[in-house]
Formats: structure tokens, C-alpha cells, sequence
DNA sequence: TCTGGGGTCCTAGCCCTG
DNA sequence: TCTGCAGGGCTAGGACCC
């Protein structure tokens, strides 16, 4: 722990509903939901007028469509929220060689690293004039919190929540966290949480009591070691710039759970081939292919093979998976797929030669399984008991042979104008400008043609096919961004009348 | 009610090797 | 040569985070 609050944590407030909100002018005041909008879809960022009618991340978008049932709901675009995190980390960078992103809206600075502050007077005026700044550069607003550590600097900033600043000051760390619930500690969480409560501590202070020792027989060593620390106040983990991605994986929730095993091992194989896409797009190689299927009654398994060397090579990773795949029981229906590369390196293995041996002999041995799970495959495709579909995850069941066509093809349309069209992307017209998507179905896409600068604007309804409609690049969220070039070391002159902005306070 | 996607870290059991 | 043990790699699962 240091002496001075210097640790800066920024969260960017609803980051992805403020940016829709921000982009569309609209939606602004409005409650706003941004996630899957499949049938299987959660919530990703609810704005906080959605938040008030009980809203909230992780949430099933089918329950958060009862409780705001005119709530506008988008898909994520995130290649914008991508520009406006590159636009926030680059000020942040401003500030201290030492920014450790966490997310998109989310990073740890060290502002002591970047000479920029040394005591809580410092600290605090860099921390609002950071929020003017990003408000000016972005349009949105970030929760800035100050402390003499990560954990404390975050608690800080989740008090300061929204669009606010809050300081911890050295020495009041055990007194503040002292009355808190032990989920505000990083690592608590629900099963943490509940094990804790069983044992009668829910309160950071009933941990500090409790010992080390009883943490450790409740927890296991390094978790109960490191909330000991953490409920005293004590955090001396460093802000790191770079991290190596330890792994890279993909994975897929199917709307309908899937049955065919040949559809399965089709998606198995589809998987791997983008996540060594991935891979190869990092310049990584990788040694352990891990399998993950999540099955009908939710639960979660994994398999993984750990090849002879790292590879990057396409055929070798879907081989692996596909193997794993053959000692994984399907039957009951799969929801989710996920295949997965770690022990990641920046070479691949030389002795190509060696590694398709160990294939060819673990695929050897492999054989006689794969093949009676092709013919029972087979069997089942040939017998009609499954009608999943090898080109969408829609599934039909019920009804006529001539009823499931109807209902799939029109499905296949909604579906298409979904893709072409998602809800809350940018389209241009050539005759009405810039918009955005507000729904699409039944052969009509509905879009709103305003932009961020303008009032909110008109909607109109076009054929999807309409040959003067096309997507669009997302326009910047403010028109004339300020110059900023100068800063930190002076503010731009238009901002320094702002000031210190709201809601800035420090603890105790 | 019905639970995404992409990660990280920790623990524990098993097996192999020295 | 056999046995016991410790350590490390691999595997699987759980919890957590955003």
C-alpha cells in the first residue's frame, strides 16, 4: 500500500448504453438494453433508466423484456465502443506509462509512475480533470476512484457510480471497507459469498476478525490468504501495463439446443477453424486444444489434449477437438460449444512431422468409437429424429412436414433481414441521410434517420433489399472534438471553465 | 426465469519419473 | 531390483470478472 492516493481507476458509466445513447439522440432519457437479442440472449449493459425498472448485466434478455417492455433493444456495435475505448486509453496514456486496461470501459493507472500526481490534492485534480476530458473527447461519462491500491481505487469508483469522483484517503482503508458486504471484495462472488454467509461472515470486518487461518480452512490457501489481506486493506498488486493473453478461445450458444451428432461435430469443427483464426490473427500458436460443451440441463464439462508442441495449424486443432468430441456423451441435446486454445506461444512446433503421427496414432485408437458414432449419427439423420438444421440455429419440431417448411422459410427471412439489418446499426440512405436500424422483419427493415448532433429524428420503413439503403461506418459521438494535444500539462482553454465537475467527494 | 462470450486463476486427482 | 516418496505435467472443474 502506498502512502499517497495515486491509484486511478476509470469506469465508463453504462459504457455501451451510453454510447447508444450518445450515437442516437433519441434514446436519450430513454431506457436502453444492449445484448443478444437471440432467444438465449443476457443483457451486456442496461442504461440507468433501464436500470431503475430493475434491469441489470447477465440478466435473460426475455426477463428483461418483461420488466421494460418498451425499452429499446440493441445488439452490441463494437467496433465503436472499440473507437471510444482506443480514444479513452490514449488519455489515460497521457497520463502514466503504467494504464492496465481491464476492459473496454474499464483500466488501472498509476499516476505516481507518470509523475502527473504525488498526494491526494494532485490526484484529485488530475482525476477531474481526466472526466472533463473524456467528456469533451467522447461525449460520455466515466467514474473516476483514487486510492493507494487496485482494490480500494475500484471500490472508489463503484461508490462513485455514476458519472462521479471519490478519493479514499490513506490510513480510513480499514474503517471504510469495515461496515461493506464481503461482495465488495475482489474473488467474492455468489459461491464465495454464500459459503461465507454460512459461516457467518458478511461483513468485510467479520473477515478481518475471523483470521487467517479459518479463511484459509474455508477458501483453500491462496484465496483465503488474499481476502485476509484485502479485508484489512492491504492490496500491493502493481498496475501492470502488459498482460500475454494466456488463451484464446470461441464459443457458441445454439438457440435450440442441438441433437444431430453430425451437426455437432459440423459446429465442433466450425469453432476450431475460427479460433485458430483468432490465434493466427494474435501471431500466437498454442499446445492444449480445450473442448467445452455445455449440455441441456446446463451443465459444463471440458476436454483437452495436449498436443507434442504449439501449433497454429487449422487441421490439427479441429483434429484434436473433434477427438475430445468422441469421448463426450451428446445425448440430451447440446446448448453451447466452445473449443479453445491455451499454453500459448509465439512459435509453432517445427516437428509438424511428429505431431501428425501422434494424430494419426491417438486417431487410431479413436477409430472404432468414431466410427459407431457416425453410424448412430447416421441412423438418427436417416430416421428424421432430429431436425436441426445445418445452416441456422432455429429449430421446428411440431406440425407437418408442409407447416415446418412454411414456418422455416419464413423464419429464413426474419433471420436474413436480422443479419443484414441489426437492430441498432448504421445504415445510409441516398435520399434521407444517415440513420439507424430500429427493427426489421416480414421483408421491411424500420430506420431512424438522425445523427448525433441533430435532434431526434424521423422514422420510415423500406423494403430490406431496398437498393438505396446500405450499412454504415458509426459516426463519431461529438462533432467537434476539443483539442486536447496539450494536456495534462495544460488543460484546453474551453474546458478550464468547467471546473471540478459534480459529484466529487472524498472518504471519509 | 432461465441463465452470453471471452477470459483468468486456483484446486485437486492422477500418473509418470527420478 | 523393488519400494516409497516428492515433484511436475496433464486434466477437469469451479469460481470469478467484465
Amino acid at each position: 500500500m502506498r502512502a499517497a492516493p495515486t491509484i486511478l481507476h476509470l469506469d465508463m458509466d453504462a459504457f455501451y448504453a451510453s454510447a447508444e445513447q450518445a450515437a442516437k439522440p433519441s434514446l436519450r432519457g430513454k431506457p436502453v438494453v444492449v445484448g443478444g437479442l437471440g432467444m438465449r440472449g443476457v443483457v451486456a449493459t442496461a442504461s440507468y433508466e433501464a436500470r431503475r425498472l430493475g434491469v441489470h448485466s447477465a440478466m435473460p434478455m426475455a426477463q428483461a423484456r418483461r420488466l421494460a417492455p418498451n425499452a429499446a433493444y440493441l445488439v452490441p456495435r463494437f467496433a465503436l465502443y472499440r473507437t471510444v475505448s482506443d480514444q479513452v486509453m490514449e488519455l489515460l496514456g497521457r497520463l502514466s506509462p503504467l494504464v492496465e486496461p481491464l476492459s473496454l470501459d474499464e483500466a488501472f493507472v498509476d499516476l505516481e509512475a507518470g509523475g502527473v500526481a504525488d498526494d491526494s490534492a494532485s490526484a484529485r485534480a488530475i482525476g477531474g480533470q481526466l472526466r472533463t476530458v473524456i467528456r469533451a473527447v467522447t461525449g460520455l461519462s466515466g467514474s473516476v476512484g483514487l486510492a493507494g491500491s487496485k482494490m480500494l481505487a475500484k471500490i472508489a469508483s463503484e461508490e462513485a457510480k455514476p458519472d462521479g469522483l471519490l478519493l479514499i484517503e490513506p490510513g480510513t482503508e480499514r474503517e471504510l471497507l469495515a461496515p461493506m458486504s464481503v461482495r465488495i471484495l475482489p474473488g467474492v462472488g455468489p459461491a464465495t459469498g454464500d459459503h461465507l454467509r454460512r459461516a457467518g461472515m458478511t461483513l468485510v470486518s467479520h473477515l478481518a476478525e475471523a483470521g487467517e487461518a479459518e479463511l484459509v480452512r474455508l477458501l483453500g490457501k491462496a484465496h483465503g490468504v488474499a481476502l485476509h489481506r484485502m479485508a484489512q486493506g492491504y492490496d500491493d498488486r502493481p498496475v501492470v501495463a502488459e498482460r500475454d493473453a494466456k488463451s484464446v478461445s470461441v464459443e457458441d450458444t445454439f438457440d435450440v439446443d442441438l441433437h444431430d451428432r453430425v451437426r455437432v461435430r459440423t459446429e465442433v469443427e466450425r469453432l476450431a477453424g475460427r479460433c485458430v483464426q483468432r490465434l493466427r490473427g494474435a501471431g500466437r500458436s498454442g499446445r492444449t486444444v480445450v473442448l467445452k460443451v455445455r449440455r441441456y440441463d446446463f451443465s459444463t464439462l471440458t476436454r483437452s489434449e495436449t498436443l507434442r508442441g504449439p501449433t497454429d495449424d487449422p487441421t490439427v486443432v479441429r483434429e484434436a477437438a473433434a477427438r475430445l468430441l468422441e469421448a463426450v456423451d451428446t445425448t440430451g441435446g447440446v446448448r453451447l460449444l466452445g473449443v479453445g486454445v491455451t499454453g500459448l506461444a509465439d512459435f509453432t512446433q517445427e516437428d509438424l512431422f511428429a505431431q501428425a503421427a501422434d494424430a494419426e496414432h491417438a486417431a487410431a485408437e479413436h477409430a472404432a468409437a468414431e466410427n459407431a458414432a457416425a453410424e448412430n449419427a447416421a441412423a438418427e439423420h436417416a430416421a428424421g429424429e432430429s431436425a436441426d438444421r445445418a445452416g441456422g440455429p432455429a429449430d421446428a419440431r411440431d406440425g407437418t412436414v408442409a407447416e415446418r417448411a412454411v414456418a422455416e422459410a419464413r423464419e429464413s427471412e426474419e433471420q436474413l433481414a436480422a443479419r443484414r439489418w441489426p437492430a441498432g446499426h448504421d445504415v445510409r440512405h441516398d435520399v434521407h441521410g444517415h440513420g439507424w436500424v430500429q427493427g426489421s422483419g416480414v421483408g421491411r427493415v424500420t430506420v431512424r434517420f438522425e445523427e448525433p448532433w441533430t435532434p431526434p429524428g424521423r422514422v420510415r420503413t423500406f423494403r430490406i433489399d431496398d437498393p438505396q439503403l446500405q450499412p454504415a461506418e458509426p459516426l463519431r459521438l461529438v462533432r467537434d472534438p476539443v483539442d486536447y494535444s496539450s494536456w495534462p500539462a495544460s488543460l484546453p482553454k474551453s474546458l478550464s471553465a468547467a471546473g471540478p465537475g459534480e459529484g466529487e467527494a472524498s472518504r471519509p
